[in-house]
DNA sequence: CTTATACCTGTAACCGGTTACACACGGATG
DNA sequence: CATCCGTGTGTAACCGGTTACAGGTATAAG
């Protein structure tokens, strides 16, 4: 690896000045700096950025911390995180939790030991002293914080809407499936849901659900409609849970959306592909993880902060799991 | 940030000492390592890896290079990559690179800067000078290299099943999909198929396509029934234009399979929940993940290496849009 | 008793950058 | 002519670890 001696040497100059070339600090006069530049150029030098890490203490590295990138929601919130980091030369250290409390504290770690700026995690504790004792920014992401930076959906107000357009759309026997109860936005839609439901005294069923993944969630969907056989509209945890829904109803040979109606949460790729396809809670996943890039940068660079907490709304997808409102 | 300094003057010993303690190297007395031991604890203290990373020259960290995470096929991968990793105490500086050669550049450059101890990457020209010129071990995953470590599926064999199954099944005008002509498993899909149409003198067509997003995909699959309407078997250069091609089929009110038979290609979640579901050519894409990882881990590590290059068969899923075989 | 050897520990150089500080030079100012 | 200041550059300390090397002690071997 050529090292800033290699440059300093090759251009006759002390190390000092090649750092100041590089930095744009400093005086250095004209003639000098072509030379140093063209050091550079010919020997293809990069700085070594742990080198500049250790010195500095701070790198050029931001910690994201996602419960499962194979859950098809969270590769939009990741890819909206890396495409702002990457437009301002920063890079993600990449990490899955499960959910874990365990591997969220050893990515931590680890991202504390490597110098990061900053990070940004879907928790379902803000609280936890891992992140209240950081030294260095944090911003929760699809996760809410009442104090602390977050950037998330309206989660309750989506499970009202879902609720809402169910009982407009005639539904009269719904059933809310409750996602896990340890992860927050999860709770949240179920919480508003049942809230437009006891507002307006409808009868509605809970089932409650452990898991995201398609498997479980298949069993959930059979269980379903085995307990409640008249259900007459499903407001699904998430659009994963709403698909094995509609597989099942296939199955029992109900019609969608004339017997049941299904309201989907994200809106993900796999959505709008259904046939029939699915009516969900849209959420700008893509957008939520810039905003969330942006505002941590923001953080770390000390500008001034408007809101440390953003909300994006949520918006009602009407496709065909759902039956049309006569106007 | 405690270091190592600290740990030393609490425990009343030099800083080599703590360091032997450690890395478990050296001699070092029982009752000296447990006064450090107990120091560690009490400051809860953990070494800086940036330290560590510029003596050594080496870190903990692999670079991942994948073209779109938001492309449902490559979370698994990368999903496979991180836990693989996660097990054996690596992290990942993780990139999209759209398939860009510019930001690959930038990518790999970085992954250097940062002293990242092997590479794996999802690119289409492994014998670019990026990465040739690497003096770190690199792993070249859904791409095939001829003399460099390599995890892939066999594309070929892939385009081949899915002609194999088309004609079985019965379609007698064969359109052919041809993906990205730069995106090197696209090819060899693309070229297995048709080497098996020509070989029997079937009846075909070609479309070419140059993207895998799905706004795109709808449109080639508008082009293919407007070109081709008679066409009555659609070779898909992957699931997410199988499933733009077969919405398409029914919004035309072609009868899947009875009409049109459709075959997609990776078998992403999606497929299976698809109505009628998705026959498609499976690849273990989590696993081909743990197995580049597991590859590299091994080039990196200095073991003795079996095998460099790892191809993993595909399989084809007999599901809903192909037709019965009668027997 | 001398010497070899295993055990234990500390000092200091080193990794590749950044920057505080010292110093040198030349022109402007009084 | 002395002083000051802006410009330009080099020396060396520093970031937080690792490790080569030296040196000291205790025990075993000759």
């Amino acid at each position: 690896m050529t090292t800033i001696k290699d440059v300093a040497k090759q251009a006759g100059v002390s190390v000092a000045t090649v750092s100041r070339v590089l930095n744009g600090n400093g005086y250095v006069h004209e003639d000098t700096r072509s030379k140093v530049e063209q050091s550079i150029r010919e020997l293809n030098y990069t700085p070594n950025e742990v080198a500049r890490s250790l010195y500095k203490r701070k790198s050029k590295l931001i910690g994201l911390l996602l419960p499962d990138i194979m859950n098809p929601y969270f590769p939009q919130l990741a890819r909206g995180v890396e495409d702002e980091m990457q437009e301002n030369d920063y890079r993600l250290i990449f990490g899955n939790s499960d959910e874990k409390k365990q591997k969220e504290m050893e990515y931590i770690q680890t991202f504390v030991q490597n110098n990061v700026v900053g990070v940004i995690s879907s928790t379902n504790d803000p609280e936890a002293d891992m992140y209240t004792g950081l030294n260095i920014p944090v911003v929760f992401l699809d996760r809410t914080s009442n104090d602390r930076p977050s950037v998330f959906a309206d989660g309750r107000e989506g499970g009202r809407i879902a609720a809402q357009e169910m009982m407009l759309r005639g539904s009269k026997e719904i059933t809310v499936m409750q996602g896990p109860a340890d992860v927050r936005p999860a709770l949240e839609r179920f919480e508003g849901a049942v809230e437009v439901l006891e507002e307006r005294g409808a009868a509605y069923q809970v089932l409650k659900t452990t898991s995201f993944s398609l498997t479980d969630a298949e069993g959930f969907a059979y269980e379903l409609f085995r307990q409640y056989p008249d259900t007459d509209g499903v407001i699904a945890s998430n659009d994963i849970v709403a698909s094995a829904v509609l597989k099942e109803a296939h199955r029992l040979e109900k019609r969608v959306p004339e017997d049941v109606q299904i309201i989907g949460f994200d809106d993900i790729l796999l959505s709008s592909l259904l046939a029939p396809s699915l009516s969900t809670i849209h959420q700008p996943a893509y957008e939520m993880g810039r905003a969330a890039a942006r505002l941590l940068i923001e953080l770390i660079e000390g500008q001034h902060i408007e809101r440390s907490s953003i909300e994006f709304p949520v918006e009602f997808m009407e496709r065909q799991t759902t039956r049309k409102v006569e106007s």
